[in-house]
DNA sequence: AATATTGCGGTTATAAATTACCGCAATTTG
DNA sequence: CAAATTGCGGTAATTTATAACCGCAATATT
């Protein structure tokens, strides 16, 4: 049954999120410690593996310390 | 237990999903005909019911004819 | 070398999104 | 007026995200 429909846009999602932390010199730990998402989750994020929702997103951005509208700009 | 631990943020967001989507003069089921999500749906996102999935972003910038960064800056 | 940090996979429970319909009441259009 | 459009609420089934942990292997730090 549909499993993985949106494969292809999480993974790019994840590399985004993932090339900002780096940019940022932060560790998954330090972004979690800023938001309300824990480090393991973060992880599964950068590696395509959820969805995630708008409520996410704003968490990530939050953890980033970027504006939410460029966790989209990829 | 938690029911609508974000539904500020949904507001907030089908607020703004609202507004491009009128600013336009498109109709729910016009955007509906241009990508994978149908007009009741639409509304219900519009109405603050969903913490929407990035997938669902991205549809919604697709059946509104905007870029999926526009989406998030409210 | 010993300790700490880091990335990440796994798990289980629970809340929720999505899909894909129906149908109505109100407004708009012909 | 008649017909079409529109916004939207309801539903059921299915899939999924998320929270909140654990622990390990590799790398970094002191």
């Amino acid at each position: 049954m549909p499993k993985q429909k949106h494969e292809a846009l999480q993974i790019q999602f994840g590399e985004h999120i993932q090339k900002i932390r780096l940019k940022k010199g932060l560790s998954l730990r330090s972004v979690a410690a800023n938001c309300e998402l824990d480090d393991s989750n973060i992880s599964k994020i950068e590696n395509g593996k959820f969805n995630v929702q708008l409520s996410t997103i704003v968490e990530l951005a939050k953890g980033l310390g970027v504006e939410k509208r460029e966790l989209l700009e990829f």
